[in-house]
Order: C-alpha cells, then sequence, then structure tokens
RNA sequence: GGCGUGGUGGCCGAGUGGUUUAAGGCAGCGGUCUUGAAAACCGCCGAACCGGAAACGGUUCCGUGAGUUCGAAUCUCACCCACGCCGCCA
C-alpha cells in the first residue's frame, strides 16, 4: 500500500511515478482516490466537532446527574445530535469502504534506478559462469528425466493434471538433497533462522503480503474454511511479523522455508506447457528479510548475493537481470531476476526474483519497529528472495550437466546430499 | 464437532452504564542522590487518524463486527482466537 499523506501532498510527482508502470488503470485508481480522500477528510472534520461536542455535553450530564439535578432538556437536545453523528458515521464508512478496495490496488512506486520501459528493456546486470558446449544435441529436461526415471509426467496429469510433475526415485531425492543443501547454506552461513510454516494462510495474510485483493485468480482456494494455498514461502514468513511493532536492535531479521508453492498460471494458459518450466506446485527454499529503511540498498544487494551464491556452489551459469519498469511485479520496488541457463531448451530460466518492497508490504501488513526507546513506531522495509526455485534449478541442473550416454553428473556441493556424484540413465 | 472458562496498553493485572483523560505493578526513558553502580525517591512513559507553519487541539481504539443508549471496556447478538474436558482422528 502506498502512503496515502504521500499522494495527498504530492500528486503529480505520485502521477508521475505510476505511469512508469505503463498501467492506465493505475493512474485511473490515483485520481478516484484523490477524490475519496477529500471527501472523507469533509466528513470527519464534521463528524469529529460534532462528537467533540456531543463528549462535552455527555459530561454535563453526567454532573447534572452526580448533583442530583434534572437534565431533561441537554438530553432532548443530545438526542438530535446522536442522529446527525450515526448519518455521518454512515458517511464516513460509506467512504471509506469505497476508498480502501482502491488503496490496496495501487502497486508500489518504484526505485529511480529501475530501468524505464517495458520487458524488452531489462537490463543485464552481470553474468556469471561458462555457458556449456556440446559436442551432441543436448536434450530437453523432459527427455532426459523419463530416460533417467526421475520424471514422471504423464501419471502427474493422471493423478492432478496438467503442471503437476511427479518426481520418483532419485528424482524425489533430488528434491530432498536440494532442500537440504539451500537450507544449510542459509542457515550455517548466511545467518537465516529456518522455519517450517503453514501452506494454507487466512485472507489478511495474502492481503498484506499484496496477493489479494488484486491477485486471487493466481490462488487455490479452500473455499470451507477462507483459506489460501501459498504461491511462494514469502506469504507466511512476512506475515509472522504481521501487526507487531519489533525491537530495533531485533533488525534484520531473516528467515528462510523449504515450501510448496501452488499457482493457478491463470493468466499464462499455453505457454511453456511441456516439460516443467512452468507448473502448478513446486518446492521453493525462500529467503526473507525485514530491515530498517536505511538499509535498503545493502540488504537488496545482499539478498541476492545470497541467492546467487546457491547458483555458484552449483556451478550453474546464471545472470542477474535488473526488471524494467513495465516488468516489475504490483508489490515490488525494485527486482532483480536470476536466470540459470538451461542447455537443452537453449534459454535462460528464472530460478529466482529478488526484491525489495520498500514499506509497501510493511504499511499492508503492520510490521513497524522502534528506531530507539520512547521513538514513534516506523514502517520496515521488507525484501525477499528465492534461494532458489527447484524446478527450473533441477532443469539446469540436468540439461548443463548431460553427457552423450544420457547420465548427468551432479556438482560437488550437492553430490554428498544425493549420496552419488552421477544420475544413470536406467538400463 | 459438543460443553465450559477466558480475551484489557510492550508484559502482568483491576475495572459490570457517566470524575476511565483505563487503577496498580513490572519493564523502558529522564532526573535527584552517589567516586561509579545498585537501591530509594521524583517525573515521563500506547497506537492510528484529522486540523494546524508550529505550539497545540480534536476524534477513535479494552479480540472482531453489528446493535441498545444522550453516553458502552462495562449491556445484547454473531463471529474469531486461546485454554480445559469430552467425542473423532494422522
Amino acid at each position: 500500500m502506498i502512503d496515502i499523506k504521500r499522494l495527498r501532498q504530492d500528486p503529480d510527482g505520485t502521477r508521475a511515478a505510476l505511469a512508469r508502470r505503463m498501467d492506465p488503470s493505475a493512474i485511473a485508481t490515483f485520481d478516484r482516490i484523490l477524490d475519496l480522500d477529500r471527501r472523507r477528510r469533509e466528513i470527519l472534520v464534521r463528524a469529529e466537532a460534532l462528537k467533540a461536542e456531543r463528549n462535552a455535553a455527555t459530561e454535563e450530564v453526567a454532573k447534572l446527574k452526580r448533583a442530583g439535578a434534572p437534565a431533561d432538556a441537554l438530553l432532548a437536545s443530545l438526542k438530535v445530535s446522536a442522529d446527525a453523528v450515526k448519518a455521518l458515521d454512515a458517511d464516513l464508512r460509506a467512504v471509506d469502504e469505497a476508498l480502501e478496495p482502491e488503496l490496496l490496488t495501487v502497486p508500489n512506486l518504484l526505485l529511480p534506478d529501475v530501468p524505464d520501459g517495458d520487458v524488452t528493456h531489462n537490463r543485464v546486470m552481470h553474468t556469471w559462469g561458462e555457458i556449456p558446449r556440446f559436442a551432441f544435441t543436448p536434450k530437453p529436461h523432459w527427455d532426459l528425466g523419463e530416460a533417467l526415471g526421475i520424471l514422471d509426467l504423464a501419471n502427474g496429469a493422471k493423478v492432478a493434471g496438467s503442471g503437476f510433475p511427479i518426481l520418483r526415485g532419485m528424482g524425489a531425492k533430488l528434491v530432498r538433497a536440494l532442500a537440504n543443501f539451500m537450507l544449510d547454506l542459509h542457515t550455517r552461513e548466511h545467518g537465516y533462522e529456518e522455519v517450517a510454516p503453514p501452506y494454507l494462510v487466512n485472507r489478511a495474510s495474502m492481503q498484506g503480503t499484496g496477493q489479494l485483493p488484486k491477485f486471487g485468480d493466481e490462488l487455490y482456494t479452500v473455499e470451507a474454511d477462507g483459506l489460501y494455498l501459498i504461491p511462494t514461502g514469502e506469504v507466511p514468513l512476512t506475515n509472522i511479523y504481521r501487526d507487531t511493532i519489533l525491537d530495533a536492535s531485533s533488525l534484520p531479521v531473516a528467515v528462510c522455508a523449504w515450501t510448496p508453492c501452488f499457482r493457478r498460471e491463470a493468466g499464462a494458459a499455453g505457454k511453456d506447457t511441456r516439460g516443467m518450466i512452468r507448473v502448478h506446485q513446486f518446492d521453493k527454499v525462500e529467503l526473507v528479510r525485514l530491515c530498517r529503511p536505511e538499509d535498503t540498498e545493502a540488504q537488496h544487494e545482499l539478498i541476492a548475493r545470497q541467492a546467487e551464491t546457491v547458483l555458484e556452489r552449483l556451478e550453474l551459469p546464471y545472470r542477474r537481470l535488473a526488471l524494467a519498469a513495465g516488468d516489475t511485479g504490483f508489490h515490488s520496488a525494485r527486482t532483480w531476476d536470476l536466470e540459470a541457463w538451461a542447455a537443452g531448451v537453449g534459454t535462460w530460466l528464472e530460478v529466482s526474483s529478488a526484491s525489495t518492497f520498500t514499506d509497501f508490504q510493511a504499511r499492508r501488513a503492520g510490521i513497524r519497529f522502534r528506531p530507539s526507546p520512547g521513538a514513534r513506531p516506523e514502517f520496515v522495509h521488507t525484501l525477499n528472495a528465492s534461494g532458489l526455485a527447484f524446478p527450473r534449478t533441477i532443469i539446469a541442473l540436468l540439461e548443463n550437466n548431460q553427457e552423450a550416454d544420457g547420465s548427468v553428473r551432479i556438482p560437488g556441493a550437492l553430490a554428498p546430499y544425493l549420496g552419488t556424484d552421477r544420475l544413470v540413465a536406467r538400463a
């Protein structure tokens, strides 16, 4: 949620900042908000003045009653003003109910260094590693996975549907190995607390991190209980701190979790349907950090580096991409995607997305800290990064490390977790 | 799922219609005293919003929402959560 005071004080600047997102509906929303806010304050001032009068008169009644004097005349006039207060409160509620959903659908303001333009203006910040060369035509992961007996797409589709791959045998163990490898790295070397959070969350949590009300189409819902399956570990991890005032000494907060993620991919029908590039359920290790506003820049670089460290240990070539304004997510102020090279499909795949949300989520979720004892609470800044998403990491591992005989080499950092340094095709 | 008890400020806890601007305590902050610290004593000590250049003033908030009333932490209804017992169950 953006700061309505900022919007009120600098409407032109805010409108220009929103225009960078190239979303015309955001501007329309913005103008409706200005109008509603004006009306809200008009009514509020009148209602509060009337209530102040009423409170003074009510106190008079209390005094008279205590003195044993009659208060009938005063009571009669209070009855009239009570009705007026009720009417104004009803008006106020109506305006608030119109204003809130509008405010919740305004995207975050972008940081100044976010490149202007649409998705074609995403900028490569740096690249790491060597893109592997092959003496043969490298196979895509769906061929490799089936041949190795670790990926069973057909039965996944039978059991649940398209987009629900089954990993089995060494494939299932690979998931477990990746989880242990990543969690060990982040807890032992990067200072994260490991969390095993709920995978179903309530509406307030989805609204706190920004998935609702705007992106309900993307979520799987459990209607009978008013719950939602998490699309990312970011949701439960960040909402642990919803409606709390943190002690300054506890910042930065750093928590991580291995969770499944559930996404309907409603807007992506027909895209990446082959293999497991885009699926409805996948595992991911997620990193979440909460920090003081002045630390955002350093923390964003830090969390991105921590995700990159995973790729480097796995010996996967990758690049960091600064997303352009038009490609940056609704709640993000700046996002850097990490893309791993996948030799079989011959493309870069997003395996992590490192974002700072500035105070956008903190404002929605009421996550604050007290800068010093006795000082007024301020909103923290929230950041997150995948570290990493499993299916595409597996795709890159299989496709980049394949050999002519169909076997796959496992990088040294992962081999102890998997119990082997090579996956071999079934006879 | 059933019955019962309860939800009050950072924490504990009093408060059953009108001096509640929520008693008291703990923690925290400032001060007196002290070579320093502790103790003792004194003062300060919640959040959001609105008006205002500021000083300051006002409104709202006692789990959430609706209601009764001139006036609600206090009364009514619904819901949520916690704890206990029973039932069911990995």
